[in-house]
DNA sequence: CGAAATTATTTCAACCTTGAAATTTTATGC
DNA sequence: GCATAAAATTTCAAGGTTGAAATAATTTCG
């Protein structure tokens, strides 16, 4: 049959295709990772997955479950227990029991650690506009559109 | 001036689709690295910086400087000791001495290592091509083509 | 009600990762 | 040739990361 025939060509070459991509996505993540981790390092003395916990908790005034927080950032449980611990050492994040339920704890961000964010934040952003100066607007909002195929869950339901 | 105005708000708004765009790629690497994670562990007993040494190596097949395989891969020197050295133990790579420069040690597959890639890299590339299925094949390319924006050093050179 | 399943979180070992310091070897300049 | 710089690699401490096991609290349902 034809269809199929062609079917399977198709396929092949274009995960080839895929293949490449994947590749490209995973080296373009790694350069912006490694010169976003140096700024902030040097910058702000911090790390990114602090500071990708501090973002995420900026956008939730009311806080946010543990199991919250790890389910938004794609990273585990226990990990995630890491880092809010040393920010909470730091003073930069803060827990609370909620009532009714002693199992869990809700996290927010402390005064300090909304200032600290919104420090990091706007030299963030304009990091992130130079990173990608050669990418147009318009370029920019495709890509974001197709990459969109890879919401999470969490997206998906929030 | 008019123009310097127009200049600047687009400049703010690119930047923030910039940014958006940033934090989707980010997403859609960690969905994809998830999912890959899992599998290797799953199916091969395996970590993915382990698979990406062998991937990168198979393609070497003379071998490769230890420094040449962290600067291919974006990541430290340090780094690449522990990832080497774990599958030096198991018999998947094997250093060998350069003549005449006693400093540096070439680093290659193992037949082993060659077999056991093989028999990954199928299965792995039709793990991408299922988690791009989404993504069609004149896509692929175009994205591709835009993320090269962000090629290395290494690959600028090489 | 009470046992069992479920949910939220923490703990922990093993591995990954960086950046800086240490080691060893080679290249350079006087 | 020798001191010094440069290069390739390893070592190591601190933090990040997972997955599995442990804890603790809540919910379900017979």
């Amino acid at each position: 049959m034809v269809a199929g025939l062609l079917a399977k060509t198709e396929g092949d070459t274009g995960n080839r295709e895929r293949l490449r991509l994947w590749i490209r996505m995973l080296r373009a993540s790694r350069v912006v990772e490694n010169a976003l981790r140096e700024r902030l390092k040097r910058e702000f003395d911090t790390t990114l997955p602090r500071f990708d916990v501090l973002a995420t908790l900026s956008r939730q005034p009311e806080g946010m479950l543990m199991s919250d927080l790890s389910r938004f950032l794609l990273v585990s449980n226990g990990n995630v227990t890491g880092i809010v611990s040393r920010l909470v050492e730091d003073g930069l994040v803060a827990r609370a029991q909620r009532e009714g339920d002693r199992r869990t704890s809700i996290v927010r961000l402390t005064s300090r650690g909304e200032a600290e964010f919104r420090r990091m934040a706007a030299v963030h952003e304009s990091w992130i506009g130079e990173l990608f100066a050669d990418i147009g607007e318009d370029e920019a909002r495709h890509l974001s559109t197709v990459l969109n195929t890879f919401r999470s869950n969490w997206e998906a339901e929030a």
